[in-house]
DNA sequence: AAAGTAAACTACTCGGTGCAGTTTACCAAT
DNA sequence: ATTGGTAAACTGCACCGAGTAGTTTACTTT
């Protein structure tokens, strides 16, 4: 039961854990600090030791998650690569991602808070990053070398992940449908390059 | 102020916009019965004089809002028209929706439920039934036709959608930007289909 | 008489605090 | 190494003020 943890480490991670629960369930405003310290087995007074508000425990929680996926969609630019090869490796380590227990797990939490108020939307955002400047640049890059017809890289990033996500994400945010399995994955990762390309190829 | 309606329908009426309004900035767990009230300038027990609970007006106002853009999207598959042609007017009837107001606000009231609450969703889907069904009909009928390779048709749609969902509605629903003008539209439209085509098009 | 009204009221739940008493962690002295 | 002591952390409980959904009452308007 030890596990070289001070006890005062092992209530916090206990608190971190359950408050994770609590708002993956009942998101921020059903998420209740009573329920919270119960399922964490602590003293509701020990939580506001570690943590002086629900907000701020909400934010702890979202900046955990955003932080546990730090490894980023990097897609660097090969002149000397294919599109097509450099494109699908793009779209399948999205789609990793995308699978990934803790960014679903991050987006169910914040994006229901998002739709209500966008003033939290933009903080996180902020502190989160683009994870999608690696591809928007790459798009740069491939328009420069004369491989892309000239297009606003910013839309064109967001064509190539609707086109990903509409069957890979959406779906299972608002209906909790099953994740697609990896041939699936490969399928939609191939659509998305094929469509892509033909649309902006030379 | 009379307009030809009796007192109490009026009353219902301020009710039903006011808890729109209140569902729409609070979502459900935020929105008051009594703040709601005097939103309408309506005694409390009025409220509950037409509606028994705060779940039935919220099912009702859900209700109301599906219904008052009924007019889904509906495409007929015409064997002598150019697939470009039929997908273009589809596409921007589909843009014409997302953009419009109580279809907006349909979503930004209920998706957030949805996500967290799965059973929720599904109910509200059942009674809305299906607005994508004309596209994926219409999508059988040209594979049929051998216009349109082989492909799931309801996988298909999804692509579309997410083609166009990706800049005309998520953004606009999480971040709150701007609808794309009629222009952008019609750029976006089009991209939609020529990606499309040029995956599936034989 | 029917419908609407304000206001008080019930029976909660909520986030957050205060406090007395217990447990743990850690450091020093034996 | 065991002891003892101290400071910090944890506990449980009562409590606060505010706010919730929903009800009741007593009164007014139409």
């Amino acid at each position: 039961m030890d596990k070289s943890l001070t006890l005062t480490a092992q209530k916090r991670l206990a608190i971190l854990a359950a408050a994770q629960e609590e708002f993956k369930e009942k998101g921020f405003l059903g998420a209740s600090m009573d329920s919270l310290a119960k399922r964490a087995e602590v003293s509701k007074r020990t939580v506001y030791n570690h943590f002086p508000s629900k907000d701020i425990l909400f934010h702890n929680i979202v900046k955990e998650l955003c932080d546990s996926f730090s490894q980023a969609v990097n897609i660097e630019y090969h002149p000397n690569k294919t599109l097509e090869q450099q494109l699908l490796t793009a779209a399948m380590s999205e789609l990793q991602l995308l699978g990934s227990e803790c960014f679903f797990d991050l987006n169910r939490i914040t994006l229901a808070e998002f739709i209500r108020s966008p003033e939290l939307a933009s903080s996180t955002i902020d502190h989160l990053g683009q994870q999608t400047d690696g591809l928007h640049v790459w798009i740069q890059h491939a328009i420069n070398d004369g491989r892309l017809k000239s297009v606003d890289p910013e839309y064109a990033t967001q064509q190539f992940l609707g086109l990903i996500k509409a069957t890979a994400f959406w779906p299972q945010l608002l209906m909790n449908q099953e994740f697609p399995s990896v041939e699936q994955q490969q399928i939609i990762a191939e659509d998305a390059v094929l469509m892509f390309l033909a649309r902006y190829k030379i």
